[in-house]
DNA sequence: GTTGAGCGTT
């Protein structure tokens, strides 16, 4: 479950958002965009759960809240990269 | 020593 998570403090980092996203599940994986050129965080970062439940739930509760002095604009990622039949787009089967 | 809408580097 890829969540998009914007609005952050530049002063927010991984673990936080880590922290953050763990108590409503297990993050898999919890990551900030830094700027490639600069290396300074550009306000938003992606997490990464376990599961979709967990990844609903920590959205709907993360989503709104309060970090490091800045709400959360939190969503579902989109995908980063396309592929041709590795996805598996099951839309009601 | 900076800033504030958005979707990531492999």
């Amino acid at each position: 479950m890829n969540i998009y998570v914007g609005n952050l403090s530049f002063r927010c980092t991984d673990e936080e958002l880590r922290q953050a996203f763990a108590a409503f599940g297990e993050v898999t994986s919890a990551t900030i965009i830094m700027d490639r050129e600069t290396g300074r965080s550009r306000g938003f970062g992606f997490v990464e759960m376990a599961n979709d439940a967990e990844g609903q739930a920590a959205i709907d509760g993360l989503n709104g809240t309060e970090l490091g002095g800045r709400m959360l604009k939190i969503n579902e990622a989109r995908p980063r990269s396309q592929s041709p039949a590795g996805s598996g787009r099951g839309p009601s089967n």
